[in-house]
RNA sequence: GCCCCCGUAGCUCAGUGGAUAGAGCAUCCCCCUCCUAAGGGGAGGGUCACACGUUCGAUUCGUGUCGGGGGCGCCA
């Protein structure tokens, strides 16, 4: 952790140097918890009560034995053995006065993990097919992966943000298609536009703009497109891909014209929305490139030289079987087309050479049962599975006036991520987006998230940063010299509660990027907030007595500093005005 | 058929192998001559779905039951 002092990390040492002397300690982690009552004191160790029975001796006895060697400290007022065999300790007040002035000697670095213990992580998310606009549903992978993605590196790790683009699959096909389609409308060609193809208002306006560009340049005839197409009514999906088939023929090397121009325009789109919203990558793969460099070639390989793979009915198998999964997958069809898993493993394989130590996929909670054939895949290809962690977003359901907004892709009603925004603002989606697990459904109120009152999480705590802002900027000094100001005469029961508080902001951290839980901290700073204007409220700041002033304005540009750091790794503003 | 998630206050949800389980909203009562009342204080409100097990200790872990939500079945 970060060079700042923690009573917590301080005791930590203590007891682990007390417990040395127990061989059976070393099986169990010291553990420091903040009791929920006062009269418990700061700190409470329930190490005596685990060793109890491995020593086959009495808790309470064991725990006067740990107090027997437990070093002497400056922070610690005393410590006593209570209840079934709790060690309470109590700090002197010192130990807390001196947070405040801690964190602003090293403001940005304060709650930074310990790159030295860091992996090189990289976290793959979104990777929503540019087939049209995001929607609710993405937005969340987004907001998750982004925050995610923040807090792991706050914590330490090297981390890689990546969106894996699925540029070479059949619904770009039939996007493809699509827009195709619309286009002939517009030179007077017309063939009934299927049901199952994509309907959304954009794939009209890319027509429009290649009409403009080429006028009738990609012009067919009608007839020659639907010619032997199956039924619609009967066979849709046949009727789709016949259609697909038509197009490729008929346009030759234009349909890579027509499909390129639709993947760019909503690869565009996308990517412009995304980063609208915050949420940027350090690199877009191409799933194109895998098969193109041979690289599905290759990883499909290293499964045969493994004994993993066998051919039946004219198709490639993959014996996912043997690793978990609850039945055998192809990777390549008898048609001679490498399946979307096939490009999957490659891709993954590829993560894994690439250097990442760890690789974490955020996927919608609709792929859960993708999970074990891709971990098999990496086993079969001796890659130990335990480095992938697939954390999986589960929808939000959006909700205006108590009713549901639906969304269904296709046919084009749903609810993008651009009208969200537009509606509640970025800072309001980012945060109420991660404040649910991940794999949680997720209501997400309209109403709650616009609303400018004090119902709405997102304003009460930016409000607690602007009220600091705004004290600050009323006493007008200069705050380089915060640091210096004297943290004993904080001595207010608010102010003693904000200094805890803030203390426990590194441990937050570290506890988020390890659960893969970034909304720990938006309660975290819920409850930072809620302690600022607890003391907003009980005490004056710009009081006459100078010392104690600054003492106070140390602790609450301390805890600006926090709040605006908290909600940057959410990806949310800290205004200094509201 | 299989899989995932959930069941905690009237509502929406946090939380933890520990001592008397929390927040917000809603309800009721209070607090601005003062740095932003977009704030604060207080009251009421609970068999942590149920049963069994593991444990010194279970709301937390395991199994089962019941109830609710969602997903999957060579499609990407």
């Amino acid at each position: 952790m970060s060079s700042h002092f923690s009573p917590k990390a301080h005791l930590t040492t203590l007891f682990t140097q007390a417990l040395a002397q127990f061989p059976q300690a070393l099986a169990i982690a010291v553990e420091l918890e903040r009791p929920k009552q006062l009269s418990h004191g700061d700190f409470a160790c329930n190490a005596a009560m685990q060793l109890a029975k491995a020593l086959k001796r009495n808790p309470r006895e064991v725990a006067q034995s740990i107090l027997a060697s437990l070093p002497a400290s400056e922070w610690v007022e005393k410590t006593e053995i209570a209840g079934p065999g709790f060690i309470n300790v109590f700090l002197k007040p010192s130990a807390w006065q001196r947070v405040a002035a801690d964190i602003l000697r090293a403001p940005e670095a304060f709650g930074r993990g310990d790159p030295k213990q860091g992996e090189k992580i990289q976290v793959e998310f979104v990777s929503a097919n540019p087939t049209g606009p995001l929607h609710v549903g993405h937005g969340r992978g987004a907001a998750f992966g982004a925050s995610l993605a923040n807090v792991l590196a706050h914590a330490g790790h090297e981390v890689y943000r990546e969106y894996y683009v699925n540029d070479a699959g059949r619904q770009m096909d039939i996007l493809a298609l699509s827009t195709w389609l619309r286009y002939l409308t517009l030179c007077d060609e017309f063939v009934p536009f299927p049901a199952n193809a994509y309907q959304g208002g954009y794939v009209g306006a890319m027509a429009d703009s290649i009409f403009a560009l080429h006028g009738d340049r990609y012009k067919r005839a009608a007839a020659d497109i639907t010619a032997g197409a199956p039924d619609a009514a009967a066979d849709p999906e046949g009727h789709l891909d016949a259609l697909i088939a038509s197009a490729k023929r008929l346009l030759g090397a234009d349909y890579a014209y027509i499909h390129g121009h639709a993947l760019e325009e909503q690869l565009g789109d996308g990517r412009n929305d995304l980063t609208e919203f915050g949420v940027t990558f350090d690199k877009w793969f191409s799933e194109r490139t895998l098969h193109e460099s041979g690289l599905i070639d290759k990883a499909v390989e290293r499964l045969r030289q493994h004994g993993h793979l066998y051919e039946q009915d004219g198709a490639l198998w993959f014996r996912s079987t043997a690793f978990g999964d609850e039945k055998d997958r192809v990777v390549r069809r008898d048609n001679g087309i490498y399946t979307y898993f096939a490009a999957d493993i490659a891709y993954h394989l590829n993560k894994f050479e690439r250097g990442f130590q760890r690789v974490i996929d955020v996927w919608g909670a609709d792929h859960h049962g993708y999970i074990p054939r891709v971990k098999g895949a990496l086993a079969a290809a001796g890659v130990d599975p335990e480095r992938l962690t697939v954390a999986l977003v589960q929808f939000a359901v959006l909700y205006r006036n108590g009713q549901k907004a639906s969304m269904s892709t296709r046919a084009g009603e749903y609810v993008t991520l651009r009208d969200l925004r537009a509606e509640v603002g970025n800072d309001a989606a980012r945060f109420f987006y991660v404040l649910r697990k991940s794999d949680q459904h997720l209501d997400f109120d309209l109403d709650l998230a616009k609303s400018q009152s004090n119902d709405n999480p997102v304003y009460y705590i930016q409000y607690a940063h602007a009220r600091i802002c705004s004290v600050l900027n009323a006493w007008g000094g200069a705050e380089s010299d915060l640091p210096e100001a004297d943290g004993r005469r904080l001595e207010h029961p608010q102010e003693r509660a904000l200094l805890q508080r803030l203390s426990e902001f590194p441990e937050i951290v570290a506890n988020a990027a390890r659960d893969l839980a970034p909304h720990l901290l938006a309660y975290y700073l819920r409850d930072l907030a809620a302690d600022l204007h607890g003391l907003y409220v009980a005490c004056q700041f710009l009081v006459d007595d100078d010392e104690l002033k600054r003492a106070r304005l140390s602790l609450i540009a301390a805890t600006r500093q926090v709040l605006h750091t908290g909600l940057g790794l959410l990806g949310v503003s800290a205004p200094a005005k509201m």
